[in-house]
Order: C-alpha cells, then structure tokens, then sequence
RNA sequence: GGGCCGAUAGAUCAGGGGUAGAUCGCUACCUUGGCAUGGUAGAGGCCGCGGGUUCAAUUCCCGCUCGGUCCA
C-alpha cells in the first residue's frame, strides 16, 4: 500500500535504499545497504542497552534539545494542552499530540495557533496497564513531541522529504549515528482518514513516527484511491503528524536497562530506599536481570502467559529459578509502576480531574488505587499525595491549574474512600470465605466475578482474605480478560442517527444566515426575506430566532406573511445556515416577512443563560478557585449546572452560593460580549474558556460576567440585574466529583417561591398549625403517631389476652380448642391466636371487617394450621395458607361462614385423634 | 453513558410471601469504694419512596431516589 508514496527524493540523495525485513516482511529505508532486519520489535533486539545511541540527555535537557531545535527551523513553540481532553467529546484523555487538534483544526475548520509548529505534550494512555513496570518500556504517561505541518493547496509549509530531512537533523543534533536509523515503512489509517507513514527506529526501539494524513474516506469530489478495497479521496489538508517518544529518546541516551531507570532516577532511588530495596541495587546481577528481563520484552507483548513464557526464558538465561526471578523482580516491578503512576497522577489531577466512579474521573481513580495498592503491597512508608506533589513539583506546579492543597485534599479523600471500600469488601470477602469453607469448597469463579465487578475488590485481595478463612479460591489467569468478556456481551455501542442528515447535504451550499440575536438581544421583532422552504424547514435571509446549541433551547415564535401565519416550533443551526421548522403556512421563496419571536420565553432563556454565568462565579466564591463547571443545561422552568467539586457541597454551603450568586445580580455587573479569534482567545484564557463545551468555527463568541470568562454562544442580559434574582431549588449529586445545582431565575425563580409556598399552605391548613410551627408540629405528630402506634399494638395485646379469657373453649383429647368469632383486625386476630397457641391450644379465629378474616395457630404439633385455613377459606370463597403453627387467609364474605367453621373444628378433631 | 450489587434498629448486617431478628452501641438496675468487666431488664423499626401481583408484600415484579462498583 502507498508504495509508491515511500520514494522520496530525500532518501535517494541521501543515499537510503529499499530493502525488505527478512524477519517481518516490510519495507524499510537504510543507510546501510547490506542491513536484512527492519530494526523493529520483535525483528531485533535492544542494542541500546549499556550502549547509548544518542549523547546522555534527562528528560528536560532531551525536551528542551527537540523544541529549540524545531524552533530554529522555523516552527513556533506552542505550549501543551491540558491531559484531559476537554475540547472534545469523543475520548477523556489527549492521546497523541494530534488530538489537541482535532477535530477543528484537522478539518480545517479553524486555522492551527501556528504553522508549522512544535510541541511537547504529555498523552496518557491507559490501554497497556498491565504492563507498566514489567516491560521495561510501557508507559500510562508520556510526551509526544511533534512538529506539525499544515498543508494546503494554497499554502504548503512542507511534505514528507523536509519531515524526514528535519528528523534525520534532529536525531543527528543528539548525537545518533544515523547510518543506524532505519525508516520503516508503515501504512497509517484512524478515524476515517489515512496516510502513509515511517516508523523511526535506532537500536532496535522505535523513537518516531512521522505521519502523512492526507487521505480521507469522505466523497470530497477528488479522485478516490482504493485502499483494501475502500476509495479514500485526498484531502485539501494535508497534515504532518509526528510523534517522537521523549522518554523513549530519553531512555535510548541513557542506555539504562529500563526506561524507567532513565527517566525517574531520583525517584526510584527514594522508592526502594522506603522499600528497604536499595542494597540491590548496585549488584550487578540484578541490573543484569532488569536488563535482560527490557530486551525479552521488548520482543512480546507482556500479557497473560506471555508474560510467564518471558520469565522463563529470563530465568533460564541467568541460570535462576522461575521462582527467584518473580520474588527478586516483582518489588521493583511494583516500584516502576508506582513511579510511572505518580507521574499520570499528578498530570490527571494537576490538569483538574477530579477521581470519581464515572468518566475521566474513574480513570482517575483506577489509577490512584492502583498504585495505593501497590504502595500497600510494598509496606511502603511513603504518602501518596508527597509522591504526587514531587512529580508535580518535577514538572512545574506553574503548569498546572489545580492548586497543590485541592490536590492533596482530593488524594486524603480517595484514600479514605479507597479504605472503607476495602473494608467494606474484607467483611463481604469474609461472609463468602466463611460459607464456602463450610461447604468445603473452593470461592467459586462468579462469585470472584461478582466480588470485583460489583464491589470492586481485586481477586488478589479476595485471595488473601480467604487464605486467613481459611478457604481456597478459583482463580483463573485470565481473569481480568474474563471479566472484559462479561462485560462485552452487554455492549451494544449504538450510533445515534443525524436527524438532519438528509438536510445537511441540502444546506451546505446555501447561503449563510445572518445572526441578528447577538447584535440586538433585546429586540424580538424583525422583517425578512424567505431564502428557501426544505419540507417544513424555513430559511431566512437573516433571523432573531436563536437556534438550539451551546446548552441553551431554541426560540419559539411566529412568522407573518401576506397569506397568513406561520409558528415556529423549534430552530437548528447547520454550518452557518439557521432552519426554522415551521407549521401551518407555507411561504414562497422571495417573499417579504415579518416574524417575532416569543419574548417571555426568550427573556427567561437569557436569564437562566446569564444567571448559569453568576452562579458558577459565585460557586467559585464560596468553594474555592479550583471550582470548574462540568456541563450545563438552561430551560424555561428552571435551568441546571454541573460543577467539579471533590466533595459534597454542604446546605450551608448552598446557602452562600445563593447569596453570592444574588449579590452579583443586586451589583448590575455589565455582561461583555464579543468574538474573538479562536487561537488568540485559547492562549490569552487558557482551556478555562471551554467550561461551556467547544463551539466550532475560527471565531468564537467570548461572554464575560465578572471576571469568569467563557466562550459561550447563548444569548445573555446586558447586565446581571436583569436576572431579577437566582433560586438554587435542588442539589443532586450526579457522579463523584460532579454536583448539579438545579436553578431558576427571574420569574420562574418567584414561581418556583410561589409553588414552595403552596407547599407550606397546603400543609399548615391540613395541620391547622402557624406557619412559624409548621417544622415542629410536624415533628410532634410525628412522635405522636408512632408512640400512639405503639399504644394500639399495647391494646390489642391486652384486648387480644381478655378476648382469649372470655372466649368459649372445648377440650378435645386433653388440647384446649378455641373457635370464635369477632369483629377485629387481622392484626389483632393474629395476636389473640398466637397468645393462645403459646399456651398450647389451637384457635381458629375470624375476624369481621371488610373481609372475613381466618386466623389458626396451633400449639399442638398434630394439627397443622395451614391446612385448616385452606379449608375454611376455601369454603368461604377466599383464600389462605401459612405455616403449620400459624396460618390465615380471608373469604369474601361471612355466607356460610357457620358451615365452614364447622368444618374447621372437624378437622381440628379429626387432627388431634 | 452502559452493566452489576445494595438500601431492614444509632452502627454492622442476617432473614424471608403468613406476629420483624442477631451482634455491638444506648438506658436503667444488680455486682464494685470507684473503674474495667460481668449479670438482668428495657427503649429503639413508615423493612428507602411510588405503583403492581396476591386472601396476604418488608419479602415477588415494575418505576423512582440514594449509595457502592466495574467498564467505555
């Protein structure tokens, strides 16, 4: 594929020729014509090892050579985006350095903050957990360095022979002898869109990938392609997309046997110190083991029983047992991880995600007692929230935007969580150990299952409890894999239709409509002219109506034409075109219009809109700095906003962002609006500005309320007053580390005061109590009703006691027997019966209500109350049944109730013979 | 966003279509000079909310609310 793509002028002058791996099969670029192995995994192993291919850099130094080295060939630096990708709805963590380009610019939608440009920003990828530690290589956190290019039919920046050309000049600024390098050639494909693309690889590690996107699978009128039998067309933009590995560079200029070693020197130090570790190491067989155990690894992949085959053959080659190796190397293992995990800690939490059971935060947290329990395996005598702090200390606490006391608040309040979790679970793991042990039997595997899936205990830690239980588990390897399976079987990822796709096409070519709401947000009434009518879809030259987006409702209103009147019942905007779906009257194109829009229901809009503003800077007011908001949703009723916080939000709490909130209305704070240019408004406002969502387009709308500021496409008061007031009505807590505040504002605030008091009336009438007593009436009838509930239980015992007294009683076969009649309760019944069944007699009791109620209890083991409730009821059109020493049941009606009690005492006779 | 688990006395939980239970804690009394402890008695429950099925629901079914947890 893209064969012919590969043939760049570059690597003919520079003497690169083609050659095809003998291990793999690909094609790859050398220097060295005489070279068979592509240098990829598992092709070759490691030579870098204890053999540096690159001068000696650390991390800072090796970023710092990549940046000004791009920069001096003419790339502008830009500064990194934050870890959690919140400019995007598809994924929750930035993955490559690309995706702080996507979708806008990548589209090219909106023009990149420069070009070409170059970066160095940090990705998490949690896909490879397992391996962390263990390979010598896997990372959850590192950084992408990149330079990118953006190309287009008017202006080309550069193509494939400068990329490789500036990635050559790079590798050899570091020292590389790049007669070592090889390029492999590698076809790229993702999300629709396709490319070719070189792997960079040196001393048998791949350092680089450079990525041509240029191709696209959607029909842009250009020649298609055919690629695996799908036509790809080539883009208007075509992009540089590079990735070279920091850490792996890092790594390689330092020849450590692992990547770990080179990149948290201090830290691994301060680890094992804590683990009593340090005397290993500076022994030269156990840096001889880590160095073997990175080469085997980098030639497989580290899961499942790959991961035993590779310490087999570690073990074989150091001439130790299986056994030895695991116990020497799964310390230090744990040791890599923690110090890789601390680092993604400090980026996730430093970059404001708050750990929670849901979305990026539960990543978050998957993260955080990961390593807690690996602290915890470890007896290691450190804090978490120290390690994360150094990390982040180690990175720069200027670059980020948590603050460091929220963090190690927010880490206190996992750990805590983390430990009522566990001890939740031990006394759950306990219960179960303690019956299958009973039974002889080893914790089955479902119930394994179910302890981590729905309690989220680890089966390594259900092992260990059962052990002190006593008890044996079933554990399979696979486990982890099996409980990917049970969840698989539920997922059906369904697509949600566009349902203006068959519109979408239809408009693009339109012209677009001229927004007159931004411009005059007071006015409500104005003329036009009809463009086109697509099915009930109106287009106007310009409009007032505000079309649905950025969490605000569309206008609702009507339109007056000569013929008649339209209503318009809902407003989209598709690109730049707003539709009005309209019912009633049809209209001609060219026609002159008058339309209005519905100005209560607009002010409300703007109101709640404005008020979602005051009330997320009134949030940060009162609960601190670190407040962000999470989504927000604004209606005519009542309007809500979702903010992180790491904990509940208290009623006192809610009661002072509700004044602040009504403070910032009484004060008439101006609201600014304006547009401003996309990339220019990113780096004056930092991301902060995406507290709303992402809007598209190159220029986006900036609303400023107080020193909040947001990009925000909604319409707004000019003036905080205008909101009248704000009233929180609910707070809910939608996920950890997200509560929703529940609002209204204006008018739909006094209705809402108006509803609350309909509440209180409705109860101070019922109660025929003040208002002012109203709390505490309630509370006394309650108390009332239960000590009064309790009196009645009292009488009908009492009742119950001198009912069986007086009742008439036969002695048959030396049993006292009862049969009675009365107007009672079930309840009581049931108490009479009981209290003379204690004494040894059998009763067989009814109850006159609303229905005939038959109760038997029995003191004599031969007669069994069930069945004769089930005659009597049966014989008086009911039903019933019950235990052998206490039945009841009911009939209809009392008709011939005298026969069937008959039958009853017959059968109690006939029992007792 | 989806799956799974749960909600019963102040706390931890058991139970189960037929009169709501255990342990700890609480109160009083006994034992002591006082405390720890031990003994006896007792108080404490809208069995989360709303529907449905049933002669009968705390128990079964459905919805909701809240909590936990796993996965995207």
């Amino acid at each position: 594929m893209f064969e012919e793509e590969y043939q760049l002028e570059y690597f003919k002058e520079n003497g690169l020729v083609r050659k095809i791996c003998k291990a793999c099969g690909s094609a790859f670029w050398t220097r060295e014509p005489e070279r068979e192995c592509c240098g990829d995994a598992p092709c070759e192993p490691y030579s870098f090892i204890n053999n540096p291919v690159f001068t000696p850099h650390t991390v800072d130094e090796m970023r710092e050579a990549f940046l000004s080295f791009f920069e001096q060939n003419g790339h502008t630096r830009i500064k990194r985006y934050p870890v959690a990708a919140r400019w995007r709805d598809d994924i929750y963590l930035t993955i490559a350095s690309i995706a702080d380009f996507q979708p806008f610019v990548t589209s090219g939608e909106v023009p990149p903050p420069a070009n070409p440009l170059t970066i160095s920003q940090p990705c998490i990828r949690l896909n490879d957990l397992d391996s962390v530690g263990r390979s010598g290589r896997h990372l959850t956190t590192f950084e992408m360095m990149a330079h990118h290019a953006f190309n287009t039919d008017e202006g080309e920046i550069y193509w494939k022979d400068e990329t490789v050309s500036l990635c050559d000049r790079f590798l050899a600024s570091i020292g590389a002898d790049l007669n070592k390098v090889t390029y492999k050639e590698h076809p790229w494909m993702g999300g629709g869109n396709a490319g070719p693309s070189v792997e960079v690889l040196i001393g048998g590690l791949e350092v680089a990938t450079l990525v041509f996107m240029s191709m696209t699978k959607r029909d842009n009128g250009r020649p298609p392609v055919d690629i695996e039998g799908v036509p790809y067309y080539p883009k208007d933009l075509r992009i540089v997309d590079t990735g070279y590995g920091l850490e792996r560079l890092v790594w390689a200029s330092q020849g450590s046997p692992t990547v770990y070693d080179a990149i948290f020197p201090q830290l691994i130090g301060r680890l094992m110190d804590s683990s009593n570790l340090t005397h290993l190491l500076n022994t030269a067989d156990f840096t001889r083991i880590l160095a073997l155990n990175a080469k085997y690894a980098g030639l497989m992949d580290i899961t499942g029983s790959n991961l035993h085959e590779m310490r087999k053959k570690v073990a074989d080659n150091i001439g130790v047992s299986y056994q030895v190796l695991q116990d020497v190397i799964s310390p230090i293992e744990r040791i890599y991880a923690i110090a890789d995990h601390t680092r993604c800690l400090a980026y996730m939490l430093g970059d404001c995600i708050v750990p929670s059971n849901a979305q990026e935060g539960y990543l978050a947290r998957l993260v955080l007692r990961r390593t807690l329990r690996m602290m915890n395996e470890m007896k290691m005598e450190e804090n978490l929230s120290d390690l994360i702090e150094f990390q982040m200390e180690k990175i720069g606490l200027n670059s980020f935007e948590q603050e460091i006391s929220v963090v190690r608040e927010i880490i206190k309040n996992e750990e805590e969580k983390y430990a009522v979790t566990m001890e939740r679970g031990s006394r759950i793991v306990q219960r179960i150990a303690k019956s299958y042990k009973d039974k002889n039997l080893p914790i089955p595997l479902d119930e394994m299952i179910t302890l981590y899936d729905s309690h989220g205990i680890p089966p390594e830690i259900v092992r260990d409890i059962a052990k002190e239980e006593g008890a044996e588990v079933d554990l399979p390897d696979n486990f982890y894999s099996l409980i990917a399976d049970v969840h698989s079987e539920s997922e059906d990822s369904e697509n949600a239709e566009d349902p203006y796709a068959a519109i979408r096409e239809r408009v693009e070519a339109m012209t677009p409509t001229k927004m007159l709401y931004y411009d005059l947000p007071q006015a409500t009434d104005f003329d036009a002219i009809v463009l086109d009518q697509l099915d009930d879809y109106l287009l106007l030259d310009q409009t007032l109506f505000y079309p649905e987006g950025g969490g605000q409702p569309a206008d609702i209103g009507k339109i007056v034409s000569e013929e008649g009147i339209s209503m318009v019942d809902h407003v989209v905007k598709i690109g730049s075109v707003i539709l009005h779906h309209i019912t009633g009257q049809s209209l001609k194109r060219g026609e002159h219009v008058k339309a209005s829009v519905d100005e209560e229901r607009r002010k409300t809009m703007m109101r709640h809109h404005t008020a979602t503003h005051v009330l997320l800077h009134a949030a940060k007011e009162v609960l601190g700095p670190h407040i962000h908001q999470a989504g927000a949703q604004s209606g005519v009723a009542s309007s809500r906003i979702d903010i992180r916080h790491f904990r509940h939000i208290s009623d006192k709490e809610l009661l002072r962002i509700e004044d602040a909130a009504n403070r910032l209305i009484l004060k008439d704070i101006p609201v600014q609006t304006g547009w401003e240019d996309r990339t220019t408004a990113e780096q004056k406002y930092g991301f902060d500005l995406y507290q709303g969502g992402v809007p598209p387009g190159a220029r986006i709308r900036i609303v400023r309320v107080s020193g909040d500021v947001q990009a925000c496409a909604g319409t707004h008061c000019t003036n905080t007053g205008q909101i009248g007031s704000i009233r929180i009505m609910r707070l809910e807590h939608v996920q950890d580390g997200i509560e929703r505040l529940e609002f209204s504002a204006g008018m739909a605030a006094v209705a809402y005061n108006q509803w609350m008091e309909g509440l209180v009336d409705a109860s101070v009438s019922t109660l025929s109590v003040q208002r002012d007593n109203l709390p505490s009436s309630v509370e006394r009838f309650f108390t009332e009703w239960k000590e009064q509930r309790k009196d009645i239980e009292r009488l009908q015992k009492k009742v119950a006691e001198l009912e069986v007294a007086n009742a008439p009683v036969e002695e048959i076969g030396g049993v006292r027997v009862m049969v009675h009649t009365l107007t009672a309760s079930p309840k009581e019944i049931v108490s009479m019966a009981t209290v003379y069944a204690n004494e040894g007699g059998v009763a067989l009791l009814v109850g006159l209500g609303d229905r005939v109620h038959v109760v038997v209890a029995s003191g004599d083991e031969r007669v069994n109350a069930g069945e004769i409730v089930h005659q009597v009821c049966s014989m008086l059109g009911g039903k019933g049944g019950g235990k052998p020493s206490l039945a009841q049941g009911s009939g209809a009606s009392a008709e011939g109730l005298r026969e069937a009690l008959a039958a009853g005492c017959r059968m109690i006779v006939e029992q007792l013979k």
